[in-house]
RNA sequence: GGGCGCUUAGCUCAGUUGGUUCAGAGCACCUCGUUUACACCGAGGGGGUCGGGGGUUCGAAUCCCUCAGCGCCCACCA
């Protein structure tokens, strides 16, 4: 068969994908071996794939496909997450569009578009997953809204409600007026943005002084019940009980003291808005104070804003400001630099606000996932520099707010039957809440028609964070065959962006609902950021087309160019060079076997020695990089695992190996040998075919006696054996030798096709690889001697040996005298430096033993080649 | 404002508990090469006083202090 010199991934990936999903390779279901399970973080349902994306399933896809080669029973469920927020989002946006808003839907009509978008775009993020080669499940594929997935996040709500940890709360809530729904903590940025300090003048009931009071935030002043001002601040105490009228109302409003008032910042007097601002509102249940609610649920003003109402927030600041200006209340204006709370969706400011929402107390939950991570160490979070982030946010964790103003996401199965905000009950259907009502309330007389559903949806990773448990439906069956079998799983993936949404929460619920732990590893990958050390968005478009990069390069090169720039942990510049340098990889393996393939194979053809040793070195070789391979897996150093075998595959393989047994041009090659090498480059692919799955099977079914239907998805991952030390390094030193003489040939402008002899000034007995040397040297002979005296050449030296090469010209020689004694001169000085090392008594006394013999040993080699090289330099 | 982390060749990064042959890798760079696997290649080569300063030690890229720059996380100073 033909082989063209050139590898295209393009005509070989679907065939792959195709013939694995065909023979169900990636498919698990429990088994008498040991699992290993990892669950994908579920992508949005409507998301496209991203550089993230790219790297997190790569790096899965590599762990899964290790696991699977090593025997275990490997698992990797893939699904898509509701992600409510953002989905719902686009769907309004999509809508509008369309000329429908929102308001003009019941919400059934709603969920019946978003539906319908999700199945129409849910999915292609897989269908892309597929196209990286990724070995997933597909059979277990599922959903955050899928009915089962449903009804366990409803079921858990049930329960932690039944024990009193979710309850409902009026309280202060960060409000996106844009999406005009509550979110959590998580969900808000903080941004640094450019703002006004504006000083305005508060006239004090019957008396002609002012009081000025600093704000950044003049519209809320019709919210305001109180100013506030610090017990101890001497330039206000004559104040003390006396009130104030509100500029631009004609209410009145009492000034209280407070120590929480900073004397040194503003003017060291506070406005109280209780209804939109935490301190405030803290401020105002200690003084009794009124609340008053300024704000629509849009952000513009409400009733309470007399003269604005209707006004959207910034446009009424800027009114208000122009107004209090002209009447002279505003004094002065600075400008001022601070932080605002921006929702993380929509980037709308975020307003805080009052409201009846539902909580989850978190100090319960959070102490097992404590002690779990940070003192049984029963979960590891990687890089370990996570820990500290993860130990502060959890020691200081609060009431997580996990009731949405939405529509797309899992209702709150809270039903309410009377007056009162506490006439509600927890239940999984209207029929179990009827009960459970007519019991709470004692009216037996109540019908489904009296039951209100609460209208609000729960946060997405509500459901997420059951994630782990429930793609087993390990929470409505707990005692089910697979949940069983596959929990906990072992790694989880995942960018550091989701630590507290998601990867916190998920322990928390795994020793929460099913006492163990969801994931023995965290494995916390970087950012992926352009070469400007941007982070990829879409907003900057700086983000390469996934796909195209994939089209572009094939999705071993992808694969390959992510892995090799991503040092554990860290962020990673992204160049697409990096893909390109992938590609040659794949090219260059490629090749590899061409060459091989292309040899004739002639029976009873004697071993050449060459060929024997170098298979005996490379086998040792191949040990030695398996084995630290091995480790970088364990420590999750996927990027130095592949450079090792990079390295293997092309220089000690290609560069080494197959020059060595190649045979002379138009030579065919012994059997023996032949068989070798292809089951050492069968080797090679097996290792390389989680970081390249496309390529490595292709060449694998090139192989002969490969059957068919057999794939190296399932082949076995080579077991590290012992290697031998001393062949190696014996290697590395012809390796050297090698080296010498080519820069020599360089050096005199002798091609490789003169023949050169080598004199040696040691004992045969010293070197191992003298077939080695005479192939890739070009050497006819080597002889073990000094070279006759008047032998015209040139000489090199490795460590303390040197090597004398005939040629027909003698050496410079003032040149080579420069050469010698600046080489004399360097061991000189290096000598100097060890000795007065060993001559220092502190340094005999306390260094170890080892040292110091190593110290000794670097001197006597260094007189060794001092003498070496004075006597070549009197004999010129 | 608090906490954490980073700063090693042009670029991206290794450098394990301070101790081996003047600090390593990949890429990039330079020179040579149309040798019959691969120019998506081969061979060879140059390049860093380990951010600055101070200290501990016989010995520090590696430990301590300090300064500078960068990054991340958390936080209710209007």
């Amino acid at each position: 068969m033909e082989i063209p010199s050139k590898f295209d991934a393009k005509g070989i990936e679907s065939k792959w994908y195709a013939f694995w999903h065909k023979n169900n390779f990636f498919k698990s279901t429990p088994d008498e071996r040991e699992p290993y399970t990892i669950v994908i973080p579920p992508p949005n349902v409507t998301g496209v794939l991203h550089m993230g994306h790219m790297l997190n399933n790569s790096l899965q896809d590599i762990i899964i496909r290790r696991a699977r080669m090593r025997g275990y029973n490997a698992c990797w469920v893939p699904g898509t997450d509701h992600a409510s927020i953002a989905t719902e989002a686009k769907v309004v946006e999509k809508l509008k569009s369309e000329g429908i808003e929102k308001s003009d839907l019941t919400r059934e009509e709603f969920l019946n578009h978003a539906w319908k978008w999700t199945e129409e775009y849910g999915g292609v993020i897989l269908e892309q997953l597929k196209k990286l080669g990724c070995s997933c499940d597909w059979d277990r594929t599922k959903f955050t809204m899928d009915p089962e997935m449903s009804e366990s996040v409803l079921q858990v709500f049930e329960k932690l409600h039944d024990k009193g940890l979710i309850y409902r709360g009026f309280r202060m809530v960060n409000w996106d007026p844009e999406a005009q729904t509550t979110l959590s903590d998580e969900e808000v940025l903080f941004e640094e943005k450019n703002g006004n300090l504006y000083h305005i003048a508060y006239q004090v009931v019957n008396s002609d002084e002012k009081v000025i009071v600093a704000t950044t935030r003049p519209e809320t002043l019709l919210g305001d019940t109180a100013i506030c001002i610090h017990p101890d601040d001497k330039r206000y105490l004559h104040l003390k009980g006396e009130k104030v009228h509100v500029p631009l109302t004609n209410r009145i409003i009492p000034i209280i003291q407070d120590d929480y008032v900073a004397m040194d910042f503003g003017t060291g007097c506070l406005k109280v808005t209780p209804a939109h601002d935490q301190n405030d509102k803290l401020l105002g249940e200690k003084h009794k104070l009124e609340v008053i609610d300024i704000f629509n649920s849009d952000g513009t003003l409400n009733e309470n804003g007399g003269d604005y109402q209707n006004l959207d927030r910034f446009k009424a600041r800027k009114i208000i400001a122009k107004d209090l200006e002209t009447q002279r209340i505003l004094i002065k204006t600075e400008a001022y630099r601070h932080k605002v709370g921006i929702s993380e969706r929509t980037k709308a400011v975020i307003e805080p606000r009052l409201s009846d929402q539902w909580f989850l107390k978190m100090e319960e939950l959070a102490r097992p996932a404590i002690d779990g991570v940070l003192k049984e160490k029963d979960i590891e979070l990687l890089p370990e520099k996570f820990k500290n982030t993860y130990r502060h946010w959890m020691e200081n964790i609060r009431d997580w707010n996990i009731s949405r103003q939405l529509w797309w996401g899992q209702r709150i199965p809270a039903y309410f039957y009377g007056k009162s905000k506490k006439d509600y009950v927890v239940a999984l259907d209207k029929l179990k809440a009827l009960e459970k009502a007519k019991s709470k309330s004692g009216n037996d007389s109540l019908t489904v028609n009296d039951l209100r559903q609460d209208e609000d949806v729960l946060d997405t990773w509500f459901s997420s964070w059951l994630w782990p448990i429930s793609v087993f439906d390990g929470i409505r069956h707990p005692e089910n065959e697979e949940i069983q079998y596959y929990y906990p799983t072992q790694d989880l993936v995942t960018g550091p962006d989701i630590l507290f949404f998601w990867v916190a929460r998920m322990i928390m619920s795994g020793y929460a609902f099913r006492d163990k732990k969801p994931f023995s590893k965290v494995y916390l990958t970087g950012l992926v950021r352009d070469q400007k050390g941007r982070k990829m968005s879409k907003q900057l478009g700086n983000s390469p087309d996934a796909l195209k990069l994939i089209e572009d390069y094939g999705a071993d090169a992808v694969r390959v160019g992510l892995m090799l720039s991503s040092a554990a942990g860290n962020d990673l510049l992204f160049d697409e060079s990096l893909c390109q340098q992938g590609k040659n990889f794949a090219n260059k393996i490629w090749n590899a076997y061409r060459l091989i393939d292309g040899w004739e194979i002639k029976e009873d053809l004697k071993v050449p020695e060459v060929a024997t040793e170098a298979l005996e070195w490379y086998e040792n070789q191949f040990e030695k990089t398996l084995t630290w391979v091995d480790e970088n897996f364990d420590k999750y150093r996927i990027s130095d695992a592949l450079m090792s075998i990079y390295k293997l595959v092309w220089d000690d393989f290609c560069s080494w190996l197959l020059e060595l047994i190649k045979p002379e041009y138009g030579q065919p090659i012994d059997r023996q040998t032949y068989i070798k090498v292809i089951a050492l480059f069968e080797k090679n692919l097996r290792i390389l075919h989680p970081f390249m799955p496309f390529l490595t099977e292709e060449l694998w079914h090139f192989i002969a006696d490969q059957k068919t239907e057999d794939s190296i998805t399932v082949a076995a991952w080579p077991e590290a054996q012992n290697f031998n030390k001393k062949c190696i390094n014996d290697f590395e030193l012809a390796q050297q030798i090698i080296g010498g003489i080519r820069n020599f040939r360089k050096e005199k402008n002798i091609t490789f096709k003169e023949n050169i002899s080598l004199y040696i000034n040691t004992d045969k007995s010293n070197f191992s690889f003298e077939s080695a040397i005479l192939k890739l040297g070009g050497v006819t002979e080597i002889k073990y001697s000094n070279p006759p005296e008047n032998l015209d050449g040139g000489k090199f030296r490795i460590k303390n040996l040197e090597f004398f090469i005939p040629t027909i010209e003698a050496e410079d020689p003032e040149a080579e005298k420069e050469k010698l004694t600046l080489e004399l001169n360097y061991i000189k000085g290096f000598l100097a430096s060890v000795e007065k090392k060993l001559s220092n008594q502190l340094f005999v006394a306390n260094a170890p033993e080892k040292v110091i013999d190593l110290e000794h040993k670097k001197a006597s080699d260094a007189r060794e080649k001092i003498l070496l090289l004075e006597k070549n330099l009197e004999s010129l």
